[in-house]
DNA sequence: TAAATATTTCCACTATCATCGAAATATAGA
DNA sequence: TCTATATTTCGATGATAGTGGAAATATTTA
């Protein structure tokens, strides 16, 4: 129906529990099939088709058909913005067992919001960047400095075509469980790109939450001074 | 799963039309009797009753009891930062009227934000002390230069005294309708009764606009050099 | 063509919940 | 003590909406 999501029904449609585990779900940013959201929201597969059209009809949704699957994925950034948002107003999840709290503690510590790096690691980088001198806090967004230009450079990252997208470039983003700001917007991403690309993190299945490998570690501790 | 904060649980208190009213009409930071609230929701006091005792159930609201009244009042500065954010993303109120029209003029104009001023006024006072050096913006806060201090113990204000409360000093906060920062925090409080003290500026019944008096419109001219 | 899988549409059931009348409780004032 | 007022509790009602069974649709694979 309406191409620009209508904010306001957006915020009562997360208000239901069951689309609320479903977008939370997608708050990894991947794209996730009907059946896989209806397993994690714990519904059966029709009560997940009638949330995602109506999360689609929205706008907070966006469907890609591929032969018999559909797979679903947040609308925009603004929409996993605003899931963020009040992710760090809500209450903190009830730990009920071992197996929660050490994924609430991997979750805390590294993971993807919807395309680029949040919690501790993402916190850390950015912070480390901002100490390097490579970036600059600003009033919503991270200025890069020309001795910040010269350093994404060396690490893969094209800054003059980042710039060309249409997107916000470097947007500063909100974390729940750091209260911290990290880098987002296209360069957020592209730099969560690369660091998937040298493998330096890896996601975890079923989760948002990414494992740093070993030669991430090391990667980290040189190039940001990081030590995890 | 179930590792993440339960949004559903906080939204959807604030999704229903008629507690988002009562909330609404307790953005003005002051107490209201459950009465007041029930006519102002446009609901029986039953109902009010039965919303209150869950907003307050959720830590949305307190409420103190004196005599046969009840005031009810927002939890905390958190919960109007939220609505505050809420309110921004609600698509903007139909003029149906021309009395509705000046009523909004007036809350852009300026109103107060749980305790202190917000819109086009708090955001100028706030900008005004920045310019004069009286304050400093850093990341989520505004601190107060050696030459605020004067100027705030000039103005009736006991710094000292302020710092001493048992919240965050000198918040930034977001304004909805500026799009800008204005002082919030003990010392955006401390701030705005001062001014409600001398006169400047007076609450207007039943809206959580203000008005500013002749006596404040000389008074931000020369304190603040803002010309309204 | 047939079978299996993914997803949706249709439909009926049911639980939830906002609402309000009636009654109960609490307090102030006379 | 009696009355008026403020508010809550109780109970009933009605509408909304989430849910899942059954069946339809679409697509892949054998």
């Amino acid at each position: 129906m309406s191409v620009n999501p209508n904010i306001a029904e957006v915020v009562s449609l997360m208000g239901e529990s069951s689309r609320a585990a479903i977008l939370t779900s997608l708050m990894d940013g991947r794209f996730h099939t009907a059946g896989e959201l209806a397993y994690m929201a714990a519904i059966k597969p029709q009560t997940a088709s009638f949330h995602l059209a109506k999360l689609v009809e929205a706008g907070c949704v966006i469907v890609e058909k591929h032969g018999r699957f559909r797979y679903y994925q947040l609308a925009n950034q603004e929409i996993a913005n605003i899931l963020e948002t009040l992710l760090s107003v809500a209450p903190p999840p009830r730990v009920n067992s071992l197996m929660q709290s050490s994924q609430l503690k991997a979750i805390r510590n590294a993971r993807t919001c919807y395309d680029h790096l949040a919690g501790s690691l993402g916190v850390g980088l950015t912070e480390s960047m901002v100490g390097a001198g490579y970036l600059e806090k600003e009033e919503k967004e991270f200025k890069v400095t020309s001795k910040g230009e010269q350093f994404f450079a060396d690490f893969g990252i094209d800054i003059a075509a980042v710039r060309k997208k249409r997107r916000s470039f470097s947007r500063a983003c909100l974390d729940w469980s750091e209260r911290h700001h990290h880098l987002a917007g296209a360069l957020g991403e592209e730099l969560a790109t690369r660091l998937f690309e040298l493998e330096w993190i890896v996601r975890l299945p079923k989760t948002r939450a990414v494992k740093i490998t070993e030669k991430g570690r090391l990667g980290f501790r040189e190039y940001f001074h990081l030590s995890i």
